[in-house]
DNA sequence: TCTATTGATTAGAGCGCTCTAATCTTGTAG
DNA sequence: CTACAAGATTAGAGCGCTCTAATCAATAGA
């Protein structure tokens, strides 16, 4: 058996509370007895019971996190830094996956309250508002890359209209005016996405144009053979805005595959600046979401409502930014390509 | 406060020994009282207190479990794999990482255990052997992707040797003779895999060139620009056999940078076949470990060990496959390109 | 010498649950 | 009607810890 506290108060002579208070360093022990409940703690490979203390002083340092795709490196970028605002504060973190299935979220989501953590964090969480609710109601919960009415959770998000805008400005920049998205439907920010993309537009005086597709490879090989299709020369998009780099990089795909060079003839935009965008073999331009400020700031707004310091919500919006690399290019590159349309 | 057990046994009108029995769901229980406990639980929204649970049982149903790289989408997938191993066997999976640091990862596994779980798994663990048998001493011990000599603990690896071997056979049979394999220097397996290609090499009579990399892209690009230096044509090898699949896709931005195509001029396998290497764009050639497999076994011993079932130690060592995809071909494309040394 | 006062230590109750052993119900055979 | 087995229910101790309040020791002030 494992010893217990009672082992080690026997082996140092002195009583449990003593032990108890030496190991939550306590400052009224006498510096004799410290080292001596510290040594026999030490030879009897004393651990303390981390549930038991949970149970006992009805204050947990678990903080759970629930991450919707354990496969997004988005996500794993976030924990990271989690984990380790975390470990400095002294908590612990625990995770859990969903597997993008709302049930499946569902019981990962009971299975952490279940550990009565001291709070929770959800990123990109596909449960229902209710779910999110009932979790609130045992402890502060903060939403990432998710919104929330609630006034009870706090939320961190980056302004998906902004970092669209951003990719729109920058193609125009560079002298694109025929310039489609590839809409990432129901996932998580796709709407904002894509209703910045036709805010931006609009303001440059040109016309959206929005091919629904999805946060995959695949949906954005589908959606340029469509855009291609529905968009022959000399209508055909010079400028893609992609809902992710995994769309992206399908995009480049089905482009080179019609024949099409990127970025001399189409210039791509992606949105995440996962890994899969850095690679120099890829090179992309997206569009990056400041993932250690949302997850510090997480962190923060759920240590506030854990230390009773706040209660009334908070909303933090992020600003994306450029990563430009290699899939874009100034258009036209030999002049006399085409003539811009009036409102520019 | 939440309801307890008590209040739900007060509400019920029955004693809190019977709603124990209800939530453990005993059959010795009338149907009616069952109903009626059933009922209180839910209007009160209880839910029982694992901690307390396990700390009055003495059991846990937790498994705690290590990840050396979130960011890694190899263990992503054996993660989604024992999750739902664990879900179907009653038990709850609690996640921690490591960041590839020793000493943090020597932290996340004192949390863990701190849980006092049932058993832990641990993928690609970099903390040393020693810290592992502490491990061990406190509940069963599974490692995935890496080795162990201790009775106590179990081992499920992939066979890098074998891995390497299959790489290579496949391009002695496309024709090609000088190979090169890009080394992943100290990372988890990569010893292994050298010696399966150098083995491999001399069983078809071929001089095996080795050149240390890492198993990243920027290191396979390192590890190309120097092979391309040291063995200019007409030695150049016609195909690479890279460490993983990050390494690989390094490998091919340098080449394709040095003026080379791939597949036309140079082959290149990878190794994982993580997603990356699935994408179209892509399509790498890699070796694939069998993910659910290894999972599922690693559980299996587990549960195995949790039971009591087996105290001997198991060495699971799994069988890759290779997928074939587009970054390898026939050479010489055309006759003529090269004498085959007589080995062959 | 006797009481405050301060700091160090401990007894003991209790956190929410499980588990053993005891008690209470039935139903049925004698 | 009684006895008794079988099933249903409960009392109560205890898991390993924390925390409050009480006790104890030692020093200082009068």
């Amino acid at each position: 058996m494992r010893p217990t506290m009672e082992d080690v108060a026997a082996r140092a002579g002195v009583s449990r509370a003593l032990v108890s208070l030496v190991m939550r360093n306590s400052p009224k022990v006498s510096d004799a007895r410290r080292a001596a409940v510290l040594r026999a703690a030490e030879e009897l490979g004393y651990q303390p019971h981390v549930m038991a203390r949970s149970l006992a002083s009805r204050t947990s340092t678990v903080l759970g996190v629930m991450v919707n795709d354990l496969r997004n490196a988005f996500f794993a970028d976030i924990v990271e830094e989690l984990d380790s605002a975390a470990q400095a504060a002294g908590f612990d973190l625990i995770l859990n996956t969903g597997g993008r299935s709302p049930t499946r979220e569902w019981n990962a989501l009971h299975n952490l309250l279940s550990f009565r953590p001291a709070g929770i964090i959800l990123l990109s969480p596909v449960v229902p508002a209710s779910a999110i609710q009932v979790a609130a109601r045992q402890c502060p919960v903060v939403l990432v890359s998710r919104t929330a009415r609630s006034s009870t959770v706090d939320t961190v998000n980056d302004d998906g209209e902004a970092g669209s805008a951003l990719a729109v400005d920058h193609l125009v920049g560079l002298g694109h005016w025929r310039i489609a998205h590839l809409d990432g439907g129901g996932a998580a920010g796709a709407a904002q996405r894509r209703r910045g993309f036709e805010a931006a537009m609009r303001r440059h005086g040109l016309e959206p144009i929005v091919v629904r597709s999805e946060h995959t490879d695949i949906g954005g090989e589908n959606a340029v053979r469509e855009l291609l299709a529905a968009y022959p020369p000399p209508d055909r998009p010079t400028g893609l805005v992609s809902g992710n780099d995994f769309n992206a990089v399908g995009a480049i795909s089905a482009l080179e595959e019609a024949g099409l060079r990127v970025p001399d003839d189409v210039s791509v935009v992606g949105y995440d600046n996962t890994s899969l965008a850095a690679l120099r073999h890829l090179s992309l331009t997206t569009v990056d979401q400041p993932r250690k400020d949302m997850a510090r700031l997480a962190f923060e707004a759920l240590i506030e409502r854990v230390r009773g310091e706040r209660t009334e919500p908070v909303r933090h919006l992020l600003h994306p930014s450029l990563v430009v690399r290699a899939t874009t290019a100034q258009f036209p590159t030999r002049p006399k390509a085409g003539r811009p349309p009036s409102g520019t």
